[in-house]
DNA sequence: GAATAATATATAGGTAATCTTTATATCGCA
DNA sequence: TGCGATATAAAGATTACCTATATATTATTC
């Protein structure tokens, strides 16, 4: 049983919380991330773009890309994408509450 | 200007927690962290053992080992550790709440 | 008394994710 | 026309975690 990790996946449900918001292209994503986390939160595109790329491998989101001129994929969630947001909130906010009762001091029942 | 990640510094901190409680040695720290955090959390050992040799390299904890029989090494936490634990509880508590408002859509001002 | 399981620490090596950097290209503004 | 912002991509370095192994003691069970 692998050790309980958070980044990555906190990474990737960060990027479906904000297509579930509306599409949205990668630049547009790293920006949104930031704002609507007052900062808490960035992403360097180093990072952002290769999880673009899992998540579409993956069938999460669906990119396509924008006609003429610069050249910009907007990327949609799908399906499974909304699913695994819900599953993947609920079960972070879980870990949450046990690891600040932990750090806390107050480890709830 | 780093990505923010959470994992290196929630293991750290989970140590820490569990050391406020009181000194422990490595296997004792791993049993705690599973049983207070309603198995939420685990550690490996392999990921265990470098992060208390880590944190005891910078003063953050002091280990002593236990004298006869089984090898032991009975770890404290530091003033610098406490401290430290305090506020990354703070930051961490912070992130959640930015990070679970992006999740559910309800960014709090 | 011997075998086994649990306790206890340590480290080497592999994998994977992130970070840095670089490359490419368009658009708006001065 | 040059600069800064917008926009995507990928290569290479770093780092952390995971797996596996090694070692040793104590407790249990047969």
């Amino acid at each position: 049983m692998p050790q309980v990790t958070l980044s990555k996946r906190i990474n990737e449900l960060m990027v479906l919380a904000v297509l579930e918001h509306g599409p949205a292209h990668g630049y547009q994503i790293a920006l949104s991330v930031e704002e609507r986390t007052g900062g808490a939160f960035s992403f360097q595109h180093g990072t952002l773009y290769p999880i673009l790329h899992r998540l579409e491998d993956e069938g999460r989101v669906r990119g396509a890309w924008r006609g003429e001129g610069r050249r910009r994929k907007t990327y949609r969630i799908t399906t499974a994408g909304r699913a695994e947001l819900q599953a993947g909130a609920d079960e972070l906010e879980r870990q949450f509450r046990a690891l600040l009762g932990l750090l806390r001091g107050t480890h709830a029942a």
